[in-house]
DNA sequence: GTTTCCGTTCAATTTGGATTGAACGTGACG
DNA sequence: CGTCACGTTCAATCCAAATTGAACGGAAAC
């Protein structure tokens, strides 16, 4: 009855995303889509995991939106869920947009300063173009992954 | 009595900072003392955001382990804490170590598939891999950043 | 040597977000 | 149609982490 290595890896990617402030059960259930070789239903993946169905929903369309998993509709009337070919490729483009909404929000603070404050406001506006320049660099660097990973888009 | 830039300012890093699963205090710190033109001690920082003191020494000390935060012994016994002067060159590098936890912990868990399910553990080491490059890539980045701003190493 | 004023520590509390249970909506199967 | 088997929603609950209050330790001031 002891610990699989799959039950390991669902253990640390659980507290992976834990880590980075993502629901734990989201890096759970990658990670358990990631190890099976079968697209799985809501209540497989609930099953396995022991965890509610309410939570696997919530937690499959997450992945779902973050482009790290996809469902396809059974012959009944289930849903069966697989992981992305390469979830990984996602981490980062996401990263990027959360980068970009800070560089927006700090942004509409700096644009509150009046004139007598401007060393301040130009403070802040560094500040937010550190956000939005890592963002773009991000989306950059994950492209040429991508790139080097899947060289297929070749149309020379 | 309407709400500062300042005050703005202070605010939208503390939501930041907790958006990143950091505490929001530390954000509110780290915006009050960018924005003061002089260093602040302890008292100072709890009175104006209105925190315990307790909060206050345990985040600007998170701040200083960030390299983000600097204090100075005042004539008394009083600290004085500012801002270091480009707090926005720590972010990635922070991020890149934590990648570099990640990496670790996913290529432990790698390591414990036996050979018959290599396919498996082939899947997580590429995981592990990703998060290694990427932390690697993200200092680098980073360090040009450094770089650009500071152009001074130029010992030639 | 004593008092005072700091910063730190830590157990207790609070808070925000993740998770759940139960009710609901919907499309399939008879 | 009516029933059933799913996925979704949402208010209630739970939990980990942030925050606090109070007690403490130690260096400065006297």
């Amino acid at each position: 009855m002891s610990e699989t290595p799959t039950d390991r890896f669902i253990e640390t990617l659980g507290l992976i995303y834990q880590s980075e402030g993502a629901p734990r059960i989201a890096g759970m259930i990658l990670a358990l889509l990631l190890m099976s070789d079968r697209p799985m239903s809501l209540a497989e993946i609930a099953g396995r995991l022991g965890i509610s169905k309410a939570s696997a929903s919530t937690n499959t369309r997450l992945l779902e939106r973050r482009g790290m998993a996809s469902k396809t509709r059974g012959g009944g009337r289930q849903d069966f869920w697989e992981a992305d070919p390469d979830p990984q490729s996602r981490v980062l483009p996401a990263l990027a947009e959360r980068f970009r909404e800070h560089a927006r929000a700090v942004q509409g603070v700096a644009r509150t300063f009046p004139p007598e404050e401007e060393a301040k406001r130009a403070k802040i506006a560094r500040f937010a173009a550190f956000y939005d320049d890592s963002a773009e660099f991000l989306d950059a660097w994950s492209a040429r992954l991508t790139a080097m990973a899947d060289p297929s888009p070749e149309t020379n």
